[in-house]
DNA sequence: AGTGTATCCTGCAGGC
DNA sequence: TGCCTGCAGGATACAC
């Protein structure tokens, strides 16, 4: 579900609501999200306190006083959702039936405010971990840079990525090269960059790159600003649906006109993914591309 | 090194 | 209504 729009998103709404609470008690529904198992889990976060809400590519980084922090990857379809203590607590917000009622909870953290925050999972892809500091230094070393940092540039995004015979989008998709992109923005970035998602990566030179640079940071930050978006079931920490939906060009509009020229967008299957593009503004050869 | 396939799991849409 | 197939914002393991 998420990608690194959504998950900075969530990580904002969740900030002010987490930082400062004690963790009271975590109760496992589905030990199947917990790597190490629930007993190790709860050992490590019973009594912690929250100093910190971010975010890590996709994955979501909450930030305990010991040092340690509790990482989660919400897969396909996990969310984190704050409960209030209470109904009359939720109205005294106006937060009153804005909350997302947890389905199929996974894991339900009791805080120190009487209220709670739920670990929902339907598919249950996502993954639940407690981190000392210095495991979660060496698991973020493996992760990508962060393509929305000052420093990242076309340069290094071509270091990264340019050796790879693999389809660009595929490219785009590994954590390890790149942290955060995932199928919508890959797609959405390909298309802005009028680049076939089926292009090797290594046959994209600088100027291709630096292109394709602009645009997902672009994209990036535009569906941070629209919180988001909201394909099925992807919700912000108070409720409410991305916007970025509307603003999508490629993504899910297979059969329909292509934004740009009027085109019908295709979809396409590798890597066992769907990819969208429009064939006219992104040819696999660029030399015979019509505009 | 790269690619296709299968796996984890549930729900939903569409065809018949 | 039911049954079937295919599909899903992710990640990984495997055989070729």
């Amino acid at each position: 579900m998420p990608e690194l729009p959504e998950a900075e998103t969530i990580a904002r709404g969740l900030r002010p609501m987490l930082e400062g609470r004690t963790i009271l008690d975590a109760r496992v529904v589905h030990e199947d999200v917990l790597p190490r198992g629930a007993g190790a889990f709860r050992a490590k976060v019973r009594g912690r306190t929250i100093t910190g809400v971010g975010r890590r590519g996709k994955n979501l980084v909450l930030s305990l006083d010991d040092a340690s922090v509790i990482l989660i990857n919400l897969g396909m379809t996990g969310k984190l959702l704050p409960l209030p203590a209470s109904a009359s607590e939720a109205d005294e917000r106006g937060a009153a039936g804005r909350e997302v009622i947890p389905t199929h909870p996974a894991i339900r953290f009791r805080l120190d405010d009487g209220g709670s925050l739920v670990y929902d999972d339907v598919r249950r892809f996502g993954r639940v971990e407690a981190l000392a500091a210095e495991k979660w230094r060496e698991r973020s070393r493996r992760l990508g840079p962060e393509p929305l940092e000052e420093e990242f540039g076309s340069r290094e995004m071509m270091q990264r990525l340019g050796a790879s015979r693999s389809p660009i989008r595929n490219v785009l998709l590994d954590q390890q090269r790149l942290a955060g992109v995932g199928n919508i923005y890959a797609n959405e970035a390909l298309h802005r960059a009028k680049i076939h998602p089926r292009r090797p990566a290594e046959s994209l030179d600088q100027e291709a790159f630096a292109r394709l640079h602009g645009v997902l940071r672009e994209v990036l930050t535009e569906a941070i600003r629209a919180e988001g978006t909201t394909i099925r079931d992807y919700r912000n920490a108070s409720g409410r649906p991305g916007r970025y939906s509307r603003q999508l060009q490629v993504y899910d509009r297979e059969g329909q006109a292509c934004l740009r020229c009027g085109e019908t967008i295709e979809r396409i299957v590798f890597g066992n993914r769907s990819a969208f593009l429009c064939p006219r503004c992104q040819p696999m050869d660029p030399d015979r591309a019509s505009n």
